[in-house]
RNA sequence: GCCCGGAUGGUGGAAUCGGUAGACACGCAGGACUUAAAAUCCUGUGACCAUUGCGGUCGUGUGGGUUCAAGUCCCACUCCGGGUACCA
């Protein structure tokens, strides 16, 4: 009877199916323990080797924990909006929903076969309407929510109206666009004075119109409409997010993208800049994630400096070298700044309006990839605060509009930007620094000593920060002040296949569709693409309206499902909340969560920040939704070469194609074997190698080359787990891919290793037969036999602790070679190995479980713990150096003292041998480790 | 440019607290079984020198340092991977 893992695994698979084995029910009297995998996008390629990597390290975590008693929720699903089934809808007139059934019919299929303890019952898809339902309700509640950074909390939005009924805007300190004001004063219908800066009373409250109203309250909600600078991809016909822009084209087909102002949702993620931040010292990620998220959130500390130009306009810059301050020559403004305009003197409009609309015209990454220095005078001056100089205004596109206030003072001393911009301009550069050289480039040490700075003179940044900001305030020519990088997030997307708003407009006014009458469900429509007029695709539906009143055409992102997924497997069925109080205390934050690190920027911080909100609001009990992250590393293709003669049908073997000329082409990986090609196979592969002729080498063989690639089907080095699952079973693909390395770590595919991992499995197998039938004896196991049990019992436990998956495998075949040495068939130390197995071949552990003459299943047995006496030895084998250098060994009992140690080394033979006649200097004894003779 | 990782045999990797470097597996070589092949089993396998046996020297990207002892800690550098950027 060898090893039928085919029969194994199908009986097996059945049956868990059938029992329903891993549906999981809340239950108080075990401790829970949440074990999530990103949920995959289901795309039409299917799995490949690659993506089950961090599936098979979870579900052997998720077992294990289960084998010590814990209540392990470990769900799956798909997140099913995207862009490449709305795509293919354009195409092909296919709705979306049935190209997504597919594939998710695909994918189901193959992760089933893989074996793993996912509880089904679970499963959640973002593009279902039950479960979009609740992704429109959380927009719902954001909408309805304001940012009081007084309580540093989202609070409800009827909370700032009761506010503004008793006493206007005074004594609210919300989150909002610091500009939000000014609009008010452009806008036609005057609600309030011109000298309006932000504060209303009461009475203006009450005196505006309920549009008016509805209008104000806008600038508060942290889900809001409003006209700003958007990521505008023409060819997507959409907006993206920064998250989805990468080197400034779309991350996704990598089309151009220019900057366009429109009206669009947005989230006030900016908000919870600071919590994102410091929250991250509470959860044990992966430290190069906590760090992405810390660059992408760009916290920076310096000042505000405000400068009074003419026409009564005062330009704020925000610097981070306040210190710098007596070094200002000029002020550089983004063409974009809104006091560019009133600035530009009347000889320099012609320049001004020139440069300006030439920059309008190129996109961001076209300002970027020209490294030319660019920049026009306005014409007009602003005084420094200090010194009452007149410094000039300039112009330049190396300032950003979206960053800071748009603004910087120009300090060349100190900046290398602004130097360069000086130089070019031949503009003034003073040197602030006792002892630099400017003559090069700018002074950018913070240790640097200054000078010609007045009360700064002689100190460095670290001192001169605090005096200089001291006196700013004084002046009321600033303060300190923290500025993020990260900007709110767009939310709405010009597309299909995606969440609709719950949201229609009365008289232009964007109301919220009640809790009850939600999901607004996607409505049909005859083409997948905007209309002629450039209205999202939605806007093509009919009855797309609600009581003759017009519902909003946008979709949401992609990122909106995937942001509170993980709280919906809790409690996915449920009608009537988007998960029940109890079950999300009980479940709580996910203990382990398993994922690629390309999410980073995107799902990993959207998630916390919709967790965040829902925790203010007093929806669940916890601020962070992931306590602890692994990412899998990607698993690489290597693709294999066949190497053309030019000009012929012949090929010739890898060492030898130097002989000739020829031309490097893909081989199907099928088709090769430890590098060797299956010639036949290949000459079938294509109708134009049908003929192929082939140069071997001295061997007969044709040996292929290789390359480590990105796994793509033009590659022809896709690697499917399914063709290994038919050659070598879903438990032997498992333990293969933990055997391959780290999880974490990249690491080319390479078959080559399959055929160990194959092997001892079956081994394994092997220990339980005897003349090829089942048969394990029931004698007690020698002490020898026990220590291998035991020993294995505590390197697995301990590696599977620190999430060392792939070393556990090791331990198992060690286990196994001893075992198959020892000739061991003993029940009372084979059973305890099943157990340690089963997370990892869960197929053969419940098989053999059965053999042993349980009739219940292996994974419900309670983990086997190491007892130390089988562990203890009596002697330790002590390396006995010299100088460090290893030169006997010296078995000695384990409790001997130092000195006695010490003792036997001197008396040993070989020892005076290695002294040379020297007498030792020092003699090193670590009690069970080693001795070193100093000599 | 800045930030974060990494570099160990022919290959993937192990070495958890500074304590025997190379576990485990692949590959390769030799052998057993076989008419043969597959499968299986056994032996060897870091490099160099020695080899009749003992053995010896070197060795974890490079150079230096700390230490009785360094793959592991410190300093400088090279290369590779990832993130990010006219961010003031």
């Amino acid at each position: 009877m060898e090893y039928d893992f085919r029969n194994i695994e199908a009986n097996w698979r059945k049956k868990w199916a059938h029992d329903e084995s891993y549906k999981v029910t809340e239950d108080t009297n075990k401790k829970k323990f949440y074990v999530l995998d990103m949920f995959p996008y289901p795309s039409g390629a299917g799995l490949h080797v690659g993506h089950p990597l961090g599936y098979i390290a979870s579900d052997i975590y998720a077992r294990y924990m289960r084998h010590k008693g814990y209540n392990v929720l470990h769900p799956m699903g798909y997140d099913s909006f995207g862009l490449p089934a709305e795509q293919y809808a354009i195409l092909t007139g296919q709705h979306p929903a049935k190209t997504t059934e597919q594939n998710i019919a695909r994918y189901r299929e193959q992760l089933d076969k893989m074996g793993f303890s996912y509880d089904w019952s679970r499963e959640v898809r973002t593009s279902s309407p039950e479960y979009y339902k609740w992704t429109q309700w959380i927009f719902g509640l954001l909408f309805n929510a304001w940012y009081d950074l007084d309580s540093n909390k989202t609070r409800p939005i009827s909370e700032l109206i009761e506010k503004f009924e008793d006493n206007g805007s005074y004594g609210v300190n919300a989150h909002m666009d610091e500009d939000w004001w000014k609009t008010y004063l452009l806008e036609a219908d005057h609600i309030f004075s011109s000298h309006f800066e932000g504060e209303f009373t009461d009475t203006d409250w009450k005196s505006m119109s309920q549009a008016q109203k509805e209008a104000l309250l806008m600038n508060y909600r942290v889900s809001y409409l409003a006209d700003s600078l958007v990521n505008w991809c023409p060819a997507l016909g959409t907006v993206l997010a920064n998250d989805e822009i990468k080197d400034g084209v779309s991350e996704r087909g990598g089309h151009a993208v220019e900057q366009k102002k429109m009206r669009q949702w947005s989230m006030r993620i900016s908000a919870y800049s600071e919590r994102l931040i410091s929250d991250l010292d509470t959860i044990d990620w992966p430290d190069n994630i906590k760090e992405i998220q810390r660059n992408w959130i760009g916290k920076s500390s310096g000042a505000r400096v405000r400068f009074q130009a003419e026409k009564e306009v005062t330009i704020e810059v925000f610097t981070t070298r306040p210190d710098t301050l007596y070094g200002v020559s000029f002020l550089t403004l983004a063409p974009e700044h809104e006091s560019v305009e009133v600035l530009t003197t009347a000889e320099q409009r012609d320049a001004v309006a020139d440069y300006v609309s030439n920059s309008k015209l190129k996109t961001e990454r076209e300002r970027m990839a020209e490294k030319k220095i660019s920049g026009v005078f306005t014409g007009s001056y602003a005084q420094h605060p200090l010194t009452g100089d007149q410094v000039p205004i300039w112009i330049g596109d190396y300032v950003l509009a979206g960053y800071g206030t748009g603004a910087v003072m120009a300090v060349p001393a100190g900046d290398q930007r602004d130097y360069d911009f000086a130089k070019h301009f031949n503009l003034e550069i003073k040197n602030i620094f006792a002892e630099s050289d400017l003559s090069e480039k700018a002074e950018t040490s913070k240790e640097a000593t200054l000078a010609n700075s007045d009360f700064l003179n002689g100190m460095n940044y670290y001192a001169a920060f605090d005096a200089v900001c001291e006196r700013l305030v004084e002046l009321g020519a600033g303060e300190k002040r923290v500025n993020y990088r990260l900007r709110d997030a767009v939310f709405s997307r010009q597309r299909y296949w995606g969440e609709p708003f719950p949201i229609y407009y009365e008289n232009g006014i964007p109301r919220l569709i009640n809790t009850e009458e939600l999901p607004t469900e996607l409505p049909d429509v005859d083409a997948y693409l905007p209309t002629e007029s450039g209205e999202p695709p939605l806007a093509r539906a009919t009855n797309w309206e609600r009581n003759g009143m017009p519902m909003e055409c946008n979709t949401m992102p992609g990122w909106a499902g995937s942001s509170w997924y993980f709280l919906r497997y809790m409690d996915p069925n449920n009608h009537s909340v988007f998960a029940s109080e109890e079950r999300i205390k009980y479940w709580g934050q996910v203990d382990l969560y398993m994922g690629g690190a390309e999410h980073a920027t995107g799902h990993l911080l959207y998630s916390r920040f919709w967790t965040k909100v829902l925790f203010d609001l007093g929806y669940i009990p916890f601020n962070e939704p992931f306590k602890k992250m692994i990412n899998q590393g990607m698993i690489l293709g290597r693709s294999s070469f066949v190497y053309r003669i030019k000009d012929s049908n012949t090929f010739i073997s890898f060492e030898r194609r130097k002989e000739f000329e020829t031309q490097r082409l893909y081989a199907d990986i099928s088709l090769v074997d430890n590098d060797k090609l299956n010639i036949e196979g290949f000459k079938n592969w294509l109708p134009e190698y049908a003929n192929a002729e082939f140069m071997l080498n001295e061997n007969g063989e044709y040996t292929c080359g290789w390359e480590v690639e990105k796994m793509s089907k033009s590659k022809y080095n896709v690697q499917t787990p399914d063709e290994l699952i038919e050659k070598f079973g879903a438990d032997t693909l498992r333990c293969y891919e933990m055997f391959l390395g780290p999880v974490e770590q990249s690491k080319p595919w390479d078959t080559k290793g399959i055929s160990g991992v194959h092997n001892f499995l079956r081994r394994f197998h092997r220990l339980f037969l005897e003349n090829e039938t089942f048969s394990v004896s029931s004698e007690e196991a020698t002490a020898a036999e026990m220590r291998v049990v035991h020993k294995t019992i505590k390197k697995i436990t301990e590696d599977l602790e620190r999430f060392s998956w792939n070393t556990v495998v090791s331990a198992c075949m060690i286990a196994t070679n001893e075992l198959t040495d020892l000739k061991c068939n003993k029940r009372q130390a084979l059973e305890p190995l099943v157990v340690l197995l089963s997370p990892y071949a869960p197929h053969l552990a419940e098989e053999l479980w059965k053999n042993l003459g349980h009739s219940t299943s292996v994974m419900n047995e309670s983990w086997p713990v190491a007892e130390n006496k089988y562990l203890e030895e009596d002697n330790f084998e002590y390396p006995v150096s010299f100088n460090g250098k290893t030169r006997f060994f010296l078995s000695l009992p384990v409790g001997m003292s130092a000195a006695d140690v010490e003792a036997q080394v001197m008396a040993h033979e070989s020892t005076a041998k290695y002294l040379e006649g020297k007498t030792p200097k020092k003699i090193i004894v670590v009690p069970k480790r080693i001795v070193n003779v100093v000599m």
